[in-house]
DNA sequence: CTAAGTGCAAAGTATTTGCAATTGG
DNA sequence: CCAATTGCAAATACTTTGCACTTAG
């Protein structure tokens, strides 16, 4: 499939792709959500309100919205999927190592970077996917004050 | 190649872990190979010198490995677990989304955007996973010089 | 109406685990 | 010697696929 046009808001224009009911909520959950959700937490989600919808259809629908370019891949582990719907700039994520909290950032250095570094390497950069990972001021407070267990 | 300093540089200093023909064998090929090697990659290396190894070992071995900070997870792609001797500075991959080459690239805007988006959100920064992606210059010749062939 | 989409079950991959046999210290 | 480790096969976990039925347009 070839979708080059700036990322869709809506499956509607695509020719032979049908908006469905499940297409919908799943849409709306993952855009509701706010970022970060992996496969079997987004069907578990859609499940309440769709009970009948099935986890192969929310895979199925998770490659055509990233196809259409409406939601993003990214790879926080190995483990799962995680999708989130695509937002018109750039944002990275910090993971907390600790409670496992997600937060995004953006950064104009990430911009820097990119062309920095593309021109040192002579890329054409079109993508950058940025994860810092670390402690949360909260977590850092219940460690340094208490009992240490750790992983 | 040197491997000389790490946080650990062998396992022969943890207690209760024992140094085994496979374990050095892996390492060394993980080492050897300056980066970027999956599981399954790692095994049909490994297997040339000793072909009564099994992939479990291989997997073993990695989290093993992982557990001691001797190599690092990294995360290209939903589908392989991907492993690098830890090295002592920080470096981060670009990739081609054409021919798939890997390159290895530092930033020191790297540096400086883990102080700047630790101090914004007060976070202690570990760890930085930087990911760019894009066309090399050799694709990008291919590309605009002629016949259009996709992947 | 009919191509696109769905649910379900079965098939794939990648990774992990149980266990008897082996081996490092 | 004996706990740590291994190889193998079976088990898991996540994702994809085949197919008959349903549905959007």
């Amino acid at each position: 499939m070839d979708v080059n046009k700036s990322p869709e808001t809506s499956i509607r224009e695509v020719p032979g792709v049908r908006v469905t009911t499940q297409r919908r909520l799943l849409l709306d959950l993952i855009r509701q959500a706010g970022g970060h959700l992996d496969a079997d937490e987004l069907y578990r989600r859609a499940r309440g309100r769709e009970p009948r919808l099935s986890l192969s259809t929310v895979y199925r629908s998770l490659r055509l919205f990233k196809e259409l370019g409406l939601v993003e891949e990214v790879h926080y582990s190995r483990e799962h999927l995680h999708f989130e719907a695509k937002s018109p700039k750039d944002h990275y994520h910090i993971i907390c190592l600790s409670c496992g909290q997600v937060e995004e950032f953006e950064s104009r250095l990430a911009q820097e970077m990119k062309s920095e570094v593309g021109e040192k390497l002579d890329f054409q950069i079109t993508g950058a996917d940025l994860q810092l990972s670390g402690y949360c001021s909260r977590c850092r407070l219940e460690r340094s004050s208490g009992s240490g267990s750790e992983e």
